[in-house]
DNA sequence: TTGTACGCGTTATCAA
DNA sequence: TTGATAACGCGTACAA
């Protein structure tokens, strides 16, 4: 009865049972060189009754890559961001890579120690949705070998290769298509300015404006739906309440949808409304809304490519920023009827 | 200028950096036995110097624990395993370990290669939400001594520990709360007999029916929320239409959302309705979507511990099954009125 | 085509 | 308290 995971059988008891030499049976495992069919058969045949694994600690010690990429991510329960892992594990598996998941929960120091433990345990590069601020130890040299891709995010002060959305251009469309609706205020409601995403998508909105010759209102201590629930209510309560509501995420979205119901208050009737970031019940809610669609899967596909790009050899191409389009979803939150 | 991440310090360099030898450094990086305060102090600063970090590779290797377990879920887009990943990611980090994510899609043969390679790189564990079939494979494993959690639904054929929900009371619950809106003609909209909390649901609901004396209406080929509508529609089109759905997953209840929008029936006044599995912006929907809710996070986190239990030695426990309560939230769909 | 010997970075064992 | 040495399982380099 074998004792725990480390009785597994080894190299050397398939070269015992099939009664050749351990090269031999390395060769048949990987297949790169030429084995006589029929002691590669009975190498096989060993391997079988076995039920022999190789142990990928230790062809990662002898100084080959560990196939492993670390993931950090902000948030997995996010669908955007969940929608970006599912992708980089289908790439991952396709090169014969393992993808390490950790949630740093938007916490620097969280991140930080993730990071360090995807080091020791040696991955090949890292995929990286960086927190705000504090990656001045990305930099440090040890980790600065390691190949980084940024996800969703550049890292604030570190030259790496990035994956991003075009956000400022959602954004200002967005803002630019409530405007063909007549509307003149049109309110932005989202954090301050944090995030690379943050400041991208209150720049868009600032572009339409002032290209329409129009006033910038902004809320920016938005960071939920709680918090976005109560700046909408005190935006309501102006005495020339806007007509039009920018929202800079799928969080305050719903948030901003709580307190219009709250109030009484009716989209697109009373109040138009564009979000950023689709999610799945969003052509469900009454009325149907109206979004910034961010291409979540193909972000996630692209960053792991790039990755493997750099892991295979191309690395001494200059950093580069891969940008995606995103795609506005017109439906009828906006003030347009659609279908 | 280092090579790569192969190029890293080892304990040798720290060693000859430090004037000590390798197993000093050992020691005090581990901190497990004595080492006189000077020379720890020493080697503190060679580790500082050179950067070092331990390679987990050598240390899985040498017959340790390779201090990660595997996660191979069914779909990480789903926000409820997404809300299980996050539990399990942190209870592993507090326990020092790291996760390997895998997303199955739902499909044995891929989930069956994601255990291969999980195998190889010596998981000391794993959590396992199971595909509908196929599982034979898991017998040789378990053989292997390889403690494995089930999550969400127990592997078919294989006795291992398991956590779960009351999958069954909670849709009895749901029904029996239909019943007693008066409804007679309640209808289930789900998949077949293929997976275990499918069956446990509609177990519940029939169970509610026949205590309550009504006939089942049950469509079992709705898979998706493309399909749910369809089912829906077929309902619907009954000289006697049920006046009450419900609906076995998120998927199936957004489906038939957007089939009762499009026939133009209200909900709940033409149609009841209560699903199975919350979701975020459920209390938003008109009406507020009456749903049972899992507890996600929970679940995670008692899977990672059960299986923490396991590899701290007390594993000649019986196999264990834990089971979750769910929780009916009432809100407006199922014909109540709310707040 | 096949086999032998060594080293990867770490820890356990034993000796000093 | 410290250090030298032998594994751990595999792949590379060479020899047969």
């Amino acid at each position: 009865m074998p004792a725990g995971p480390t009785s597994r059988p080894t190299l050397h008891d398939v070269a015992r049972e099939a009664r050749v030499g351990v090269m031999t049976v390395s060769r048949v495992v990987n297949g790169k060189q030429s084995v006589r069919p029929e002691t590669a058969a009975r190498v096989r045949t060993a391997i079988a009754t076995l039920g022999y694994q190789p142990n990928d600690a230790a062809r990662s010690l002898k100084g080959q890559r560990s196939r492993t990429m670390g993931l950090v991510i902000a948030d997995i329960t996010n669908p955007f961001y969940a929608g970006c892992a599912k992708a980089i594990e289908e790439v991952a598996r396709a090169h014969g890579y393992a993808v390490i998941l950790c949630d740093s929960d938007e916490q620097v120091e969280i991140e930080r120690q993730q990071v360090d433990i995807l080091v020791r345990r040696r991955v090949d590069g890292l995929l990286l949705v960086p927190t705000a601020n504090g990656h001045a130890y990305l930099a440090e040299e040890q980790v600065a070998a390691l190949p980084v891709i940024a996800l969703d995010r550049p890292i604030p002060g570190i030259p790496t290769d990035a994956v991003v959305v075009q956000n400022r251009r959602g954004a200002r469309e967005a803002t630019e298509h409530l405007i063909g609706h007549g509307h003149r205020r049109i309110a932005y409601i989202g954090a301050g300015a944090g995030l690379y995403t943050t400041r991208e998508r209150r720049a868009g909105y600032r572009e339409a404006l002032k290209a329409a010759g129009l006033a910038e209102i902004s809320r920016l201590d938005a960071a939920d739906s709680a918090t976005a629930a109560r700046a909408l209510r005190e935006l309501a309560a102006l005495s020339e309440p806007p007509t039009a509501i920018f929202a800079m995420n799928n969080l305050i979205t719903i948030g901003v949808l709580q307190a219009l119901d709250h109030l009484g208050l009716r989209v697109p009737h009373d109040v138009a409304l564009i979000g950023f970031d689709d999610f799945e019940i969003a052509a469900l809610l009454h009325p149907r809304l109206t979004l910034v669609r961010q291409p979540a899967a193909e972000l996630g596909r692209r960053a792991a490519e790039l990755l493997f790009e750099r892991l295979d050899g191309r690395s001494s191409k200059p950093v580069q920023r891969v940008v995606l389009a995103t795609e506005l979803i017109v439906r009828e939150s906006c003030g347009c009827r659609h279908e």
